[in-house]
DNA sequence: TGCTTTTAAAATGTCAGACATTTAAATGTA
DNA sequence: TACATTTAAATGTCTGACATTTTAAAAGCA
């Protein structure tokens, strides 16, 4: 593990890749003790700041975890769905807002990973997804319900749908995708008409997947996807309309 | 942008968190300059070389860049779809070698990901996209070329195929997926007779998306799948059978 | 001997201050 | 005006120190 003394770029940069390119070829396992921090500086010709620089690095892709106390020290960390998760959602999140991807592109990204997952999870849809979705729908015809909790609870719906599909890397794929939408879903105000609607499409996507019908909860996706689309632009004109009102 | 003084935890991945959840909520916009890290050393109360290791922490998630020299400093940075697609592989290729995914998990994941991506990339295709395709079929039909070599022009291929769907999004998504499965797709040794099939399904595909026929594409992928899927089990056998030789 | 308590050591976490390097603006000069 | 020089502000790096946490070993005691 070595670095290149002609490099321009940051020390700690290049020290945290050399780590990096060690975990990610394999030379270094799971769970095994990294040298301590005096060590690795000794290693790199660095000093220690540099060296701790370059860990953090790592620790905030999950890379590394640290331990403090004698036989502590950085180690290898096993990265866990939930870690990914985590920066899969934040990537996205970013991705959405930074970039200024339109609600429609985002829209139709999600429906296309979902309609994805439904075949297989119709196929293999335990009674505990089926309830988490049905729970779901419940909550969602309650009146009272503010537009964040529906939101939320229309996050709970489809990540159950997600997980149904029993693939944990399906799942991790669509977490990001699904949960960066919320801030863009929380910004549409959801009528009592039209959460009545969205239920129905729930409870028939529900049904679908209940009895084994891919292609039935496909459509339903379909159409959930066109009235979503429908709402959104609603929306969007009304703003507009508000912010140009001499127009 | 405060700090809990009663939190345990390391200051520097607190003070991190309050700067990621100011860029994150937008009361940080793109490109706009940090304070110095004297001044955040101020601001929280700590020392210079702590704020430092927070904003490594952020630089390693591209949250921010930093510049040097006068008026220099550290800027919020506009995530760019190259940087998410790096962050993303990284993030999947460690997912599936440390969670030791299964192929066939990882696999079905992919092909499941990327029939939800034909019927766009069917409508919306373009001569480049088509151009791009049929060349890796070439390549991929000559002799002599590496395993290595075939697997990235299939890399390629499938690349070509998700963005021609038109969707960034969905282009982002399916990145880690196809490229994290490269290092288990190199394990495959590829006869000529396997290479000559899975050009076969290749063309059926680019014909199909050639022909704005959807369905087609995704019958030709779900085949490829099954194929792959035959392959790498065939793989597995053989090293299972090697390794145990008196078995 | 066996258990509990104390102690010491090793590691990370944090701080202070200094110097090096880079960069762009401000200044001076032909 | 155009170019070279200076200067200031910021990050990059180093040294050395102290604080805190944790564990293992040593010491003490029944």
């Amino acid at each position: 593990m070595k670095i290149d003394p002609d490099n321009k770029a940051d020390l700690s940069a290049q020290i945290a890749q050399a780590i990096r390119d060690a975990i990610v070829s394999g030379d270094m396992i799971v769970d095994e003790r990294l040298p301590s921090e005096a060590e690795l500086a000794d290693q790199f010709n660095v000093s220690r700041p540099t060296v701790r620089e370059a860990l953090k690095r790592l620790a905030a892709q999950s890379l590394i975890r640290t331990q403090r106390g004698a036989f502590g020290g950085a180690f290898v960390n096993r990265l866990s769905y939930e870690e990914a998760y985590g920066q899969q959602i934040t990537t996205a999140t970013l991705l959405l807002s930074m970039n200024a991807v339109s609600f429609d592109v985002a829209c139709e990204a999600r429906y296309a990973l979902e309609r994805a997952c439904t075949p297989l999870a119709a196929e293999r849809r335990t009674p505990d997804h089926l309830a988490t979705m049905r729970a779901e729908i419940h909550r969602q015809g309650q009146p009272g319900l503010s537009d964040e909790s529906f939101c939320a609870s229309d996050v709970t719906f489809h990540r159950a749908l997600v997980d149904a599909a029993g693939n944990p890397v399906l799942s991790y794929q669509l977490a990001g995708a699904v949960e960066a939408m919320q801030p863009l879903m929380n910004m549409i105000t959801f009528t009592a008409r039209s959460r009545e609607e969205i239920v129905g499409f729930h409870s028939r996507i529900a049904d679908a997947i209940e009895a084994k019908n891919g292609p039935a909860a496909q459509t339903a996706l379909r159409e959930l996807e066109s009235y979503t689309l429908h709402l959104a632009r609603g929306v969007m004109e009304a703003r507009l309309h508000k912010s140009r009102p001499a127009g």
